[in-house]
DNA sequence: TATTGTTATACTCTATAACTATA
DNA sequence: TATAGTTATAGAGTATAACAATA
């Protein structure tokens, strides 16, 4: 009944599981790591929400509105989900007119996902949305922290090496 | 067909996507967040799957290892899990008899979690599989960087403020 | 009247296989 | 023969509501 996308900055302060903090799972990287990401997708899930869009669609529209103009094949393995899921996502944002599917001219088969101008819109307006409630969640580090976690998070995410400000 | 769970290391050095690190997404910290949960569930559950656990169980397993004597509602306040969702879990430990419930003797509506012998012989060679290949994922960092890795994820996942080694 | 554990149910997400059209 | 996109389906995970026993 009270869930992980609810009541998070509203929590008064957990009554009597605190004391479970003394356990040893919190001294597990990964575990600290699922529970840190599980706060900030919550909030950025409920940002997105906004503008109709989860943190899913959100992603596709932001590489879509790069002009990279990736294959969704492309988009499959970057965001390492099945190729059947990337139909999914596409297929919603491809319905509500904010990106497009246009064929690669070098590979019959593929199709290339580009953003529309709507679709530009609304992601701007979305980035806005969910940069500023990640704010809030990422306020527990100091900009130096930041910055000092993205590189560290870079490297065990597997981006290739170049630093990229 | 590839989906989150498989080939990560034996990955072949992802073909075309590689280009899209260049997207706005990747300097998102929710982004780079979301994926390293990604690759360090995947490799923890793997890790758990050898001794017939998910990071789930094995989670619960440890809280009930650590002879906090957790109810069953602190273990889903704490884990951010609705209570049905306990429920299943801990049926699944106990007909495996790693775990029993006892009754809460100054609340006879609540069971308290607790571990057998055997499952505390079950969490020792579980947990030396999982925090080995755990070993693997955090070997990009230096042993100074996960130290500061924990310091701020303690922190974003909202940890109480005592800093414990 | 509120809370703990439980059951039931609906819904979303994830995983897998198979088909088509191109290469 | 292999690959891009698609469809279908089954299973795991998540969300919600209701009930019995106890507070």
């Amino acid at each position: 009944m009270l869930n992980p996308t609810e009541s998070l900055a509203t929590a008064p302060m957990l009554s009597g599981s605190e004391r479970l903090w003394a356990t040893s799972v919190v001294r597990d990287l990964a575990f600290l790591l699922a529970r840190a990401n599980a706060l900030s997708l919550a909030q950025a899930n409920a940002a997105a929400a906004t503008h109709g869009l989860k943190v899913r669609s959100y992603t596709v529209l932001a590489i879509a509105v790069s002009d990279t103009r990736p294959t969704q094949r492309e988009l499959a393995e970057f965001l390492r989900l099945d190729p059947s899921q990337i139909v999914a996502l596409v297929d919603e944002l491809e319905s509500r007119a904010l990106v497009r599917r246009e064929p690669d001219p070098s590979d019959r088969r593929a199709n290339v996902v580009v953003a529309t101008d709507e679709g530009r819109a609304t992601y701007a307006s979305a980035h806005a949305t969910v940069a500023d409630s990640e704010r809030a969640i990422f306020a527990a580090l100091s900009a130096e922290e930041r910055t000092t976690l993205m590189e560290m998070l870079r490297r065990l995410a597997g981006a290739p090496d170049a630093l990229s400000a």
